[in-house]
DNA sequence: TTAATCACCTGAGGGC
DNA sequence: TGCCCTCAGGTGATTA
């Protein structure tokens, strides 16, 4: 499940190996997705070199000659660098080959994902102009935290997946640094203390970065450029860990819908 | 305007 | 072994 660190992992993964190399050419096998995958970049891109690749919360964007791919990696999509002789599997959807023998190939079996194509900015693109701050930037601070959420009346766990608020905080990244900041997922955005929003942002950067360290987290689908698995499931404190001691106080931990999505946490220890 | 809910999709896992 | 059902989750669209 691509969050924030399984997108920086696969760009830094796929940069070194695709900036300079010039598109040959670019294969739709499957254009469903999200939106269906604009047919035009198979005749637009070759010729084409990638300049630069970056990420904006958990959007790719690949920036070519003359426009920009942005890539959203869903729930169960990667991207993954093969030699351009490897055969595609049933999910793999899109494949772009380079003058380097490689291919970049876009697989997601859920479809939850999206490939588009833009010759604007990308931060003007109606998918990224209205998200927050990136959260290991200095903009996503205790003051800004404190300052947007008061008055809210939404749970804060709700309130940090919002990537108007913040971007790149999914449901295993908002578990665990919620339980790292000792604050249970349904209190109130509104009711936070300035205090507490200093330890919750200190948390997220700090889950985050060890994340990035590890490679992201690997659930089910998840594989970084290189086709293999992050680690960071095994530094989880509270995801999908129901039932089972907190590795703090020994209790068992506890789960809760909050907003349709699963919500794990410590009774003891979050407040 | 805000918050909640729905819809999309397929593989994994459990029950029978 | 095979079938059926439930669950998982990110996010735009829709509804309240």
């Amino acid at each position: 499940m691509p969050e924030l660190p399984e997108v920086e992992t696969t760009c830094r993964g796929i940069s070194p190996h695709i900036i300079g190399a010039c598109v040959e050419r670019v294969e739709i096998r499957n254009s469903k997705l999200r939106w269906p995958i604009p047919k035009t970049i198979v005749t637009l891109l070759p010729g084409m070199s990638a300049t630069s690749v970056l990420r904006r919360g958990k959007y790719i964007l690949i920036q070519f000659d003359f426009g920009w791919l942005i890539i959203h990696l869903g729930m169960s999509g990667s991207l993954r660098l093969v030699h351009k002789s490897v055969a595609p599997d049933k999910h793999d959807h899109f494949d772009i080959y380079f003058d380097t023998g490689n291919a970049l190939r876009y697989k997601d079996p859920r479809r939850f994902g999206s490939i588009l194509w833009t010759t604007d900015a990308p931060a003007n693109h109606k998918l990224l102009k209205n998200l927050g701050p990136e959260p290991l930037s200095n903009d996503f601070s205790r003051d800004y935290l404190h300052a947007i959420s008061r008055k809210k009346i939404q749970t804060i766990k709700t309130f940090i997946m919002d990537g108007r608020n913040v971007v790149g905080v999914g449901n295993i990244y908002a578990n665990e640094a919620l339980f790292d900041s000792g604050i249970r997922p349904g209190v109130g955005a509104g009711k936070l203390s300035l205090r507490r929003c200093e330890k919750l942002t200190t948390s997220i950067k700090h889950i985050l970065q060890k994340a990035i360290k590890k490679g992201g987290t690997s659930l089910r689908d998840f594989v970084n450029s290189d086709g293999n698995p992050g680690y960071f499931q095994q530094e989880l404190y509270v995801y999908g860990r129901e039932g089972l001691p907190c590795k703090l106080c020994n209790k068992p931990l506890r789960s809760k819908f909050i907003n349709q999505r699963s919500s794990f946490y410590c009774n003891s220890c979050q407040r």
